[in-house]
DNA sequence: CGGAGGATTGAGAATCTTCAATAAACGTGG
DNA sequence: CCACGTTTATTGAAGATTCTCAATCCTCCG
């Protein structure tokens, strides 16, 4: 049984605007189902060219990218209320893949209907662009980061990262605690080093106090201290993000 | 004295799709004028707020990021028919800087009338979007070159992709050969590695005889040695790209 | 109990950075 | 036309960071 858009849960949280009774209405005849994919299984493949994209309702993920003989980026972490698979829909197919690091459970829209939605919802064609926006600012960030922050300053930042866009989205548990399904591979392909300096540089920040990780739980202890090894600028929070 | 849209020079070129009557008379209300920038000023600061946006009429640029402590990152190498400012639109400041490499011309629009191109021209609104997919994953492409090739391999990648978007965007002279503004620094900025270093990966792909680049001039000498040398897996050409 | 996936640690090897010096190209003022 | 300052390119060498290899440990699960 499908959540119906008009009660969708993402919906209800401070941080999504709100739709005309109208465009819901739009939506819920977008809306083709939902996708229940496994933690630890693909969401959709690089290179795929599906006929649907998805709004993440539950769950967390990655997207990633492969070098042809195997060396791996990770290129973002996905939260619920992300679009996937956007690029499909407008240059054919995935230039990317995605992983589910939990159980994710995703809203299916239907790739061909895209541009009704631009014809008939222009506010709503205006928010999808701004998430794609969005994206890429994402990127971009990623990309200093990984080109010219050293390895702890980029786990650093990856971990402040991950919990705002945590906070953000509702996964977090608290502003400073949350769960942390993603494997130290994870995080090393994320920030472009390897596994083994991967963990010594989160050892280190653990010896310093800076955030405590186990039992698939992340804990920011020292905030302050956070920002300052991932060499941050404090930015201002978030507006709201548009949904779906 | 300006050019109009309906005479765009880069209309004729095939890369990009044709709009109609309408249209163009649209787009000749929404631009505001022109704007001429020097070789090596700034377009556009980072965090700048920006009533504009622009189109590139002819010139190339960089997008880069900043650190706090002054490391700089490139992001992108604009082309002629790049959009620049959109994220200023979308997201209310420029996330990164923009800087001119040869003299540019830029197409000047006005960030309100973004809202009515979307209401107005739905088809239009929906090329923007293409515009931010597409660069999205060219971010993509870059985050994973900067996270996981080797130098060597960077800076293969860096030629490799310069001289496609040169040749699409009619700024190279032919397919193998390209007038080549950017510095030795910016090369490094944009892998992720030294200055030095950079400098020594590309003695290295002289010396194998790859490529030339002296007098400001760019030579792709073997051009399947290097996507070998990149890593690259052979792309299809790319499609038509919108404009404006 | 055995196997698999993940985390941790030590150590030598490589890549890449920084420092430093020189060379080449170019525009400016005299 | 030449001297000079500025910017960019080039090269060598020492030093760091980061990588790879390899072993151990731990937890979970059938």
């Amino acid at each position: 049984m499908t959540v119906p858009c008009k009660k969708c849960p993402l919906r209800l949280r401070a941080a999504f605007t709100s739709l005309s009774t109208d465009e819901l209405n739009f939506m819920e005849r977008f809306k083709m189902g939902e996708l229940q994919v496994e933690a630890g299984a693909p969401v959709m493949l690089e290179g795929s060219k599906s006929p649907h994209f998805h709004t993440v309702l539950s769950g967390v993920g990655i997207r990633e990218k492969a070098l042809r003989d195997g060396r791996r980026q990770v290129v973002n972490f996905i939260f619920p209320g992300d679009l996937i698979g956007l690029q499909a829909g407008m240059l054919g197919e995935m230039k990317h893949g995605v992983e589910a690091a939990t159980d994710m459970t995703l809203c299916v829209f239907s790739r061909e209907r895209l541009w009704d939605l631009y014809k008939q919802h222009p506010a709503r064609a205006y928010d999808v662009t701004w998430l794609a926006a969005t994206e890429e600012h994402a990127l971009g960030q990623a990309l200093l980061s990984v080109g010219r922050r050293t390895a702890r300053e980029k786990i650093a930042h990856l971990f402040a990262i991950l919990m705002r866009r945590g906070v953000e989205s509702g996964f977090a548990s608290s502003e400073t605690e949350m769960r942390f399904p993603w494997r130290q591979q994870d995080l090393a392909d994320a920030a472009g080093i390897s596994l083994v300096h991967a963990n010594k540089m989160i050892q280190s920040l653990r010896k310093d106090g800076v955030v405590r990780l186990d039992d698939g739980a992340l804990d920011i202890l020292d905030a302050d201290a956070l920002r300052e090894a991932a060499m941050m600028d404090d930015e201002p929070a978030g507006e709201d993000r548009p949904l779906l």
